[in-house]
DNA sequence: AAAACGGGGAT
DNA sequence: ATCCCAGTTTT
């Protein structure tokens, strides 16, 4: 019995019955597996049923519009894995007339599929012998194998991805992909580790030689960058004033309210300097009401956001300022902290 | 080669 | 708090 034997063998009798699984469409793997990139399985589910209700092939898929896709993404985060779906979806269309490619080569062309992606794809849909590279598969060999080489320095990167081509059991790679992951996620976990009734802890480099806990080797920590968010709630009984984003920062083309942004901790007492307000929305305008400060973390923001409701009779739109009725906003793709903030208010 | 990109769950 | 999740794109 080989590594990729006794896995495989562990996973036929073990594995979760997950929607994705047992079908060869690419078009519904891709889905899966768009929407399960950095995000947990239990946090894609829902958004899976949604996406495949609403666009059950790539042709409904691909026309969509961009706000259609981001108001059922919303919430799910990394918000550009659904605009290049649509990009992809529309290609898939206009370049293969629907049918969703199943080559690897074919695959890798296409936005928002990478090197994982379009191994999975290929590997899951056409049985192409592709070996995935996922969080899972990193864990999984350094453990094994006692690889200590970083799995985030670009030589790292090389050495995992062929140590996974090596295993990788070219008569059945899809399941052998399915495999290596599921028993990353369930066994050969990030912590507390299931190495009791783990298959394969007789021949594993950690398990013998008690490195369980300094496996996988990561470098670069993160740095953090903290911004300060000062939303203005402009509204009256029907309608309120949105702002479109634009296409570079976070929420690309999403919607929130009227922002200043200050590079300073806000004042204790909450207060912008009235000048630079009326500079903004014109003089006809009064601070009604100030909310208490919220701290939204992202993986690389930690943001500050303070909603202030003002008064007003008149105001001055800018540029990506548009006025809409409130029950216009259940069509907005909105950052879940705006989301949060006038479900509240409103009390959508 | 780094940095950017969301949100949430487990520890 | 810290890590990390079926990673990819941009800088």
């Amino acid at each position: 019995m080989s590594f990729s034997d006794d896995l495989v063998q562990w996973y036929q009798s073990n594995k979760r019955q997950l929607p994705w699984r047992d079908t060869h469409d690419a078009y519904v793997i891709w889905l899966s597996e768009i929407i399960l990139q950095q995000t947990r399985v239990e946090q894609g589910l829902p958004y899976f049923y949604s996406f495949l209700e609403k666009y059950p092939d790539v042709s409904s898929f691909a026309a969509a519009s961009e706000d259609d896709i981001l108001k059922l993404w919303q919430g799910l985060g990394y918000y550009s894995r659904g605009r290049n779906m649509l990009k992809t979806a529309r290609m898939v269309q206009a370049d293969y007339g629907g049918i969703f490619p199943e080559a690897y080569d074919q695959l890798i062309k296409l936005k928002g599929i990478g090197e994982y992606t379009a191994s999975a794809i290929s590997s899951f849909a056409a049985n192409e012998p592709k070996a995935v590279v996922d969080g899972n598969v990193y864990r999984v060999l350094a453990r094994y194998f006692g690889i200590n080489e970083p799995i985030n320095s670009p030589k790292g990167i090389k050495i995992f991805q062929s140590a996974a081509n090596e295993l990788l059991d070219k008569h059945r790679p899809g399941i052998h992909n399915q495999a290596m992951m599921e028993f990353g996620a369930m066994l050969c976990r990030p912590k507390n580790p299931a190495c009791n009734i783990c298959p394969v802890s007789e021949g594993c480099y950690a398990f013998a030689n008690n490195a369980v806990n300094l496996l996988p080797v990561k470098l670069n920590k993160i740095k953090i960058r903290e911004r300060y968010f000062n939303y203005f709630l402009v509204a009256d009984e029907h309608t309120l004033v949105m702002n479109r984003r634009g296409d570079k920062d976070i929420w690309a083309n999403m919607y929130d309210l009227p922002l200043i942004e200050t590079d300073t901790l806000l004042p204790p007492d909450g207060l912008l300097a009235l000048p630079q307000l009326k500079a903004l929305f014109g003089d006809d305008i009064k601070i009604d009401e100030i909310f208490p400060v919220i701290k939204h973390v992202l993986t690389h923001q930690r943001l500050f956001v303070r909603f202030i409701k003002l008064q007003h009779h008149h105001i001055e739109l800018k540029e990506q300022w548009f006025i809409t009725d409130r029950n216009n906003l259940k069509k907005l793709a909105l950052p879940k902290v705006i989301f949060i903030f006038l479900k509240n208010i409103f009390n959508l």
